[in-house]
DNA sequence: TCAGATATGATACCTAGTATCACTTTCTCA
DNA sequence: TGAGAAAGTGATACTAGGTATCATATCTGA
């Protein structure tokens, strides 16, 4: 069977790009993970693989949509597996916990920008915040 | 007659900071600006006032909603004078200009999310990126 | 099999922002 | 009015997060 790390490893490939010994290491870190992590926390479990490495390998699966970037409520970075195409995230301020989310209407409201303001819309960033229900208990 | 910086100047006395000459340096550097600039363009403009001041300023200036928080595409933190209370910015990527809009359905979409996901909602964050009408043509 | 393309890790470096601390300014109230 | 407290300041050192460089290692395919 499988692990997930190596379903990853194949995503990558079909990209084109190696799967090497450090990108794997990563991924074995990474598949696990349910929450938000940061670059930083995937050295420190990545021991054998360089930081320079780390963060590289980290722009490169946001590149091939393997993980999507989380911005949190203070501005810092973190990066979390993603699931499906175009979604935003729901973030427990308590517990982090991360849900995805698909809006139609805000793909609508985007829409209306256009018209009524005559950009052209490349991209959006949307992401909430607030206590998941298990951490308002 | 006032200037805009002296509008401001008393916006932040009637919150209780005291309007001292550092602060007055950083709101008459700040006041003409149009789109977003970064903490350390402020730096470099307010050239008698300390980076720390600066800095200390910015933070003010948020908590007191003078200026509120832009973060671009790329992740970094750029600040605009605010005008509105709730407000989401369409960022030029071209020029750097910035759009406020106000979205009610996005407010509803919140709202929502309450009883699809019985998360507590505290704040959100939405941010769209493209090229304005001036841009495109 | 070997040349070129890719990837790596160590290191130095950079940028944005914060902590510290001695000092100055301003306020307030007796 | 003036003394003490509170608030604010700037220089400096520091930290975190991330990037550039470069010599070395590894892979790939003609």
């Amino acid at each position: 069977m499988l692990k997930k790390a190596d379903i990853l490893i194949e995503q990558m490939e079909g990209r084109g790009y190696r799967a090497t010994p450090a990108r794997r290491t990563v991924l074995e870190v990474i598949s696990p993970r349910r929450g938000h992590f940061t670059a930083e926390e995937v050295c420190e479990q990545a021991k054998n693989v360089g930081r320079a490495t780390v963060y590289r390998t980290m722009k490169l699966l946001v590149e091939t949509g393997i993980v999507c970037r989380v911005i949190l409520e203070d501005g810092s970075l973190h990066y979390r597996l993603s699931h499906k195409d175009h979604h935003h995230h729901l973030v427990c301020m308590a517990c982090g916990a991360v849900r995805d989310f698909i809006d139609g209407s805000l793909e609508e409201m985007v829409k209306n920008l256009v018209t009524k303001t005559g950009f052209e819309i490349e991209g959006h960033w949307l992401e909430v915040y607030g206590r998941c229900q298990e951490c308002r208990a």
